[in-house]
DNA sequence: GGAATCGGACGATCAACTGC
DNA sequence: CAGTTGATCGTCCGATTCCT
């Protein structure tokens, strides 16, 4: 029944972007309500309010709603019996699997509601029955390690887990896909999806369903959180973490409150209190019209897990798996199914990334059946488990294989870029790999060069210009190297890596380069005048040099710089250093690596603060301050916009190093504390209410009508 | 001991981007 | 235009403080 609803369901449907308070109430009397447009969720139904953690989710199964009046057993009622789910998606073959397992594993007799309970059924099932229940298990459910920078690490999954990509084509095209395909590596979680295991009982060699597994078991988790409180330890992941799941939308008072609502009004919190006006906060709608910088590469080369697709024989650019649905050359020419399997499952250690690698190795294999087998580069500083080497063995011969022996072929052969010797860490070299690996090049002396092990460029050695250039990575940022990996974010190609630690980095060096760029430094205060152009609009071309420098704050002095090296550990001094120091990679030469105060410009997103700060013990005075990029260019702006809460502001008073800090910035000081009261206001249109990265709760609530 | 606060981790959503 | 990326904004955990 649900095929065409589920697939309507499972088009994502943006519109409702601004998240209308749905302050009606009980039992979502609003008939509008009733079927949320935009999710396609039946919110009005039943109890059920909001949605649940992942409205869109593909992969979402029936929810089972147990509100505190009646109990799950009632399942008729309570049963979410909503098609968006991943059996819905994959109707036929889905639920047969499910109620295979179902029955075989798992007994819970009463309960039918429980396709989140076959879907824990399978996991667990997997576990034990397999042999590669380790496997299964590290691959469960989601690491919960986010990190965008970690795109290529090896145990991290791809940056989202977003219900989005489990949408995508690639995933119906698994039905017809042969069992062992890349294309199945597409899902970022595709770890498992080789194993035939994990396509559970009787249905093996379904890439789907391995997708499907680990999606539905988070969204499993979810369930149990919505029915119970947490947990069972069930519910924890591989990081042995469960998933948070949320309710969509709090009610005003468990917002207020920042505890825990329910989806239900009165809400359970409510109820227990005996608060009558539980109705829905309302939300602000997103802002839109930010521009934002150059993303990272696109994953045409890569598959969702981040895995790239090597280039293609062809030597274009290498098709994206999913342009090659039927190609061969995703399928492992020299192994056969079980092959695969059991490398996989021997790979177990859990690093998903096993999986991959030996994917990633068959499928460049299949276009290289010439070639021996050998291991990515990535696989090299990915750390492979040892254990999974038996495994590998099969097939591969020992790691590493060094690609200069085939380089020619090498080149693409690898994925990765081969760890350089002097990669100091995964981080670093994943970073590095993702910045050169589309081009196939890599960072030499502080020059991006293309890829070759043997120090040829590739241009020179088979003269291809691949790779050397791009439309997002041209040639320009050349800089040191430290420049964009080192420190991180600086990275002028990618914004994907966290900039988190950019700051801790940066400090130390900040204040050397704050004496050394004392000519910026004076510069960005000339320009300082600048900032009336903060206006809004969005002039500035993204990385704009030199508006963004204008839109800096009037960077310390030597004085700050001083401080800032005396007190470095001071949080507040990461604090106050970031805001200047967060540097863009300015074209100032190729020689001059060094950090530079400027401020990106304002175009190009920072992370969060909030984000930033995290680093950080307590929480930023304005994160949004820095945060600040919409149309504005004005660093300086932005903090006079942002910093609202009386709270931060007065602990920035408070706390001795970060006042002393913000003392001596003359920039700061004077607008800070000047214009704060004032600015709020001004940020007006966009700003006004945005108050929420910088944790000004007293701002939000009085926005929100809390108080 | 429980409620209220609060910092900030965690997560969902979705607009900006990208590349076909 | 579909798919991806990553920022925004929201939820709520867990620690701390306040109140009775
Ligand atoms: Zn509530
Ligand atoms: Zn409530």
């Amino acid at each position: 029944m649900n095929n065409q609803l589920s697939l309507q369901n499972m088009q994502r449907h943006f519109s409702d972007t601004a998240y209308l308070p749905q302050v009606s109430s009980r039992l979502n009397p609003n008939p509008n309500l009733i079927t949320r447009p935009s999710r396609g969720l039946p919110v009005g139904t039943v109890q059920q309010r909001g949605t649940m953690s992942m409205p869109t989710s593909p992969i979402m199964k029936k929810m089972v709603i147990q509100p505190t009046a009646s109990p799950a057993t009632d399942l008729g009622q309570e049963i979410w019996d909503f098609p968006q789910t991943a059996q819905a998606f994959f109707p036929s073959q889905y639920q047969q699997q499910q109620q295979h397992l179902q029955q075989q594993n798992n007994p819970h007799p009463g309960q039918t509601h429980n396709q989140a309970q076959s879907q824990d059924q399978i996991q667990l099932h997997n576990q034990n029955q397999t042999p590669n229940s380790e496997f299964n298990h590290h691959v469960l459910p989601m690491d919960l390690t986010p990190s965008s920078s970690e795109y290529y690490d090896t145990t991290s999954q791809p940056p989202t887990t977003s219900s989005l990509q489990y949408i995508s084509p690639q995933s119906t095209r698994f039905q017809d896909q042969p069992p062992i395909t890349v294309s199945g590596m597409d899902l970022g979680i595709g770890m498992d999806i080789d194993s035939p295991f994990t396509n559970h009982a009787g249905f093996p060699n379904q890439a789907v369903s391995p997708t499907i597994n680990t999606q539905v078991q988070q969204d499993e988790l979810e369930d149990h959180d919505m029915n119970c409180d947490a947990g069972t330890g069930a519910d924890t992941g591989t990081g042995g973490r469960k998933k948070r799941i949320q309710v969509r939308i709090a009610c005003t008072h468990c917002q207020k409150a920042c505890k825990k609502c329910s989806n239900t009004r009165p809400c359970e919190r409510c109820v227990k209190y005996g608060l009558t006006d539980c109705v829905d906060s309302t939300r602000k709608p997103r802002k839109t019209g930010i521009k934002r910088g150059p993303y990272k590469r696109r994953s045409s080369k890569y598959s969702a897990t981040g895995y790239p697709y090597p280039l293609t024989d062809e030597g274009g650019d290498g098709d994206s798996p999913k342009t090659k649905t039927n190609n061969h050359q995703y399928q492992f020419p020299n192994q056969d199914t079980n092959t695969n399997t059991n490398i996989n499952t021997v790979s177990n250690h859990s690093d998903v990334q096993a999986g991959f690698h030996l994917s990633k190795i068959n499928h460049t294999r299949a276009n290289f059946f010439h070639l021996p087998h050998t291991h990515t580069a990535h696989e090299n500083h990915q750390s492979p488990q040892p254990g999974s080497g038996s495994g590998l063995q099969s097939n591969s011969n020992p790691l590493h294989h060094q690609p200069s022996s085939t380089h020619s072929q090498s080149i693409i052969y690898p994925p990765f870029p081969k760890p350089t010797p002097t990669a100091s860490s995964n981080l670093v070299t994943a970073i590095s790999n993702a910045l050169s690996l589309p081009q196939q090049s890599q960072w030499v002396d502080g020059q991006r060069l293309p890829l070759n092990t043997n120090g040829v460029t590739l241009e020179e050695e088979n003269g291809s210009e691949k790779g050397k250039t791009s439309p997002l990575y041209p040639k320009i940022p050349v800089g040191v190297f430290p420049f964009s990996l080192v420190g991180g974010k600086d990275d002028p190609f990618s914004r994907a890596v966290s900039p988190i630690k950019q700051f801790d980095f940066d400090f130390a060096s900040a204040g050397k380069n704050a004496n050394a760029n004392a000519n910026a430094n004076d510069n960005r205060s000339g320009l300082s005048g600048v900032r009336e152009e903060s206006e809004g609009e969005e002039q500035n071309p993204p990385r704009s040099v030199s508006t963004s420098v204008s839109s800096i704050l009037p960077l310390p002095n030597n004085t700050s710089t001083r401080s800032t090296n005396e007190t470095i550990t001071n949080t507040t001094n990461l604090r106050v250093n970031t805001q200047p120091m967060i540097s863009s990679p300015l074209p100032m030469g190729p020689g001059t690596g060094a950090y530079t105060f400027f401020a990106l410009s304002s175009k190009i997103r920072k992370p969060s603060l909030r984000t930033l700060m995290s680093t950080s013990t307590s929480r930023a005075p304005s994160p949004t301050a820095t945060t600040r990029t919409q149309g504005t260019s004005n660093a300086l702006y932005n903090i006079e916009m942002d910093i609202q809460s009386p709270t931060l502001f007065t602990a920035c008073a408070d706390d001795s190093g970060m006042l002393l800090d913000v003392d001596e910035i003359e920039g700061w000081n004077t607008p800070w504390s000047g214009k704060n009261d004032d600015g709020v206001g001004e940020g007006g249109d966009d700003d006004g209410i945005r108050n929420h990265d910088g944790g000004e709760t007293g701002l939000f609530e009085g926005i929100m009508g809390l108080h």
